[in-house]
DNA sequence: GATGAATGAGCATTCATTCAT
DNA sequence: AATGAATGAATGCTCATTCAT
């Protein structure tokens, strides 16, 4: 799973071959389908993993128990960091969002939690509720911008990222208020 | 090319086969490629027919005089209605966009358009100038969003799609001001 | 048929196609077939002027009334300047004597043409009667030998070009003693 | 590689097909390219595989140890045996020098090879030693009369093969002397 | 005589997947 | 649990040839 992680994060989901995952992970061709039903289940388990880690590692830094602008700002660092690793994984999952119903399923899932998470998160720092729709937008945006830097169009356009992850910041630290 | 934008946007780039392409526009096989130089030549140019489509819409919109609410509201609803559209044909742009550099450039220009119309529609509107930075939020945010909206995300997590346009509306008209 | 021989010169006659002749000429795809009543046709055609020019050149030679070691000095350099410059089309002819037979005959037709003018060429010089077999090897070893030079096989292998032009000029000599 | 040698041999390179290929040996079209990069590749193989044949049979009649007259007569034979048998293979290979510089450059390592086994020939023989010029002539001519008489040249021509034979014998004994 | 858009069979190559061992 | 050779349908692309204009 890990050398398919770093396979369709170089290559694209298209641009890697299922035999190639097995060979760079040190199997043969045939081992690969006694653990994945198909290729497409590879790419959902390495996004599941990356996802864990991304949650992990943000509700960790929420439970350390600091002040909303330090949980912003640590929290939007952390967030374009994974996005930076993983843009190449996550390039391939949106190309397939839009024609397999499974991973469609899969990523509304992930994004249910996402909700629910932050929910939780304003209830522990006692902010007062927001609208489901405020928060959605937060994190749609959130999660465009970090791609844009990931993926390099930001440093293109001769943007500040510096001056982005603030206005991200921003918004998230309005969304714990 | 229309049936080309058809075929990519129901079953995206790699979805698609040059060959279906040619005979679902009525012509054989071989005569794909005495107009396109190869399958991604024919995105590209789907892509800009979208674009531009997309453009003229809006500067229509805008032309208009209108006030800046009315504005705001129109061009969201547009953007909404274009990305609905095209939801497929934009997809498997984002899977190119990853792997392949021309298909980066072109969109990169695009990008770089936006930015630019949507300072001198400020200026139009006697607006205060805004930070590039800002802007670009606002762009990939909305782009998101209506991405969210026009794939189901939005409907499947039980959000209000008139809510969330009205969030739009208000980025919108907050960077007209 | 100027640029067909020049194409297949350079590009064999399976890396060349019948349009890019045509353009190359200076007419329409179509044209071609208007004149020629499919691709090999026209390498027959190309190759009858080669040879055709071959002949007149040796020919013109050898009716200049030299002495022997003259002439053969002066045709062996001839033989060798044409090999050189068709080098290509010889190539591809040489693939298509295996499959095709109008290509066989024709080449066949132009051999025995070459056995008789070598005959009838000692006849004017004077010179005794010798076998056709021995004729033959004659012109297989010549012509071989200047394909080598031509494709560079003699230059490759470190032999001196010069020596093997005399060792041809005495071979011809010896056909006309 | 023996159902690409014999398909070759009889359709040539561009009158084969790889899954053609594959299918005659009895395997599926993708196995094809588990064992040869490509198309060309096996081609080179088959033809090495001639090659050493070749070798390895004239090898043995050398080194039988007979006199020179007895040896050439052999070696002229079973040239021409397998310049008959191997004729299409030949034939397509000569089609490839012209555009393959990899064809090419393997070409060229056989022919030094049997130049330098020209040379050691003689010395076991005790001969003196010759030009490497002439040697060439004569493994050139060798070669060119071969494959006249293998694609029917020669018989068309109403040439006598046994007078051919001969002739090429003492041009291989002189070689020899 | 020329056009040139159109043809469509053909081909090299790929790759997700299987299965006997 | 692992192997790895084999599969074979699929695909992007080519090119000699045609034909209505």
């Amino acid at each position: 799973m890990a050398a398919a992680a770093v396979l369709f994060n170089r290559d694209g989901y298209y641009g890697t071959d299922s035999n190639r995952i097995a060979e760079e992970a040190g199997y043969a061709a045939g081992t690969f389908y006694k653990h994945f039903a198909d290729k497409r289940a590879i790419l959902l388990a390495a996004y599941e993993t990356w996802v864990t880690s991304e949650w992990r590692a943000i509700e960790a830094e929420v439970l350390a128990g600091r002040a909303p602008p330090a949980i912003a700002a640590r929290v939007v660092a952390l967030v374009v960091r994974l996005h930076v690793r993983w843009r190449g994984l996550r390039a391939s999952l949106m190309a397939l969002l839009a024609t397999d119903p499974l991973v469609r399923r899969f990523h509304r899932e992930q994004r249910r939690r996402q909700l629910e998470m932050l929910a939780r998160l304003r209830i522990r720092t006692g902010a007062r509720p927001h609208r489901r729709e405020d928060d959605a937008v937060l994190l749609l945006a959130l999660e465009r911008v970090c791609d844009g830097i990931a993926h390099g169009e930001v440093r293109d356009l001769g943007l500040d990222r510096a001056r982005l992850e603030q206005a991200l910041c921003a918004m998230v630290l309005e969304a714990l208020r």
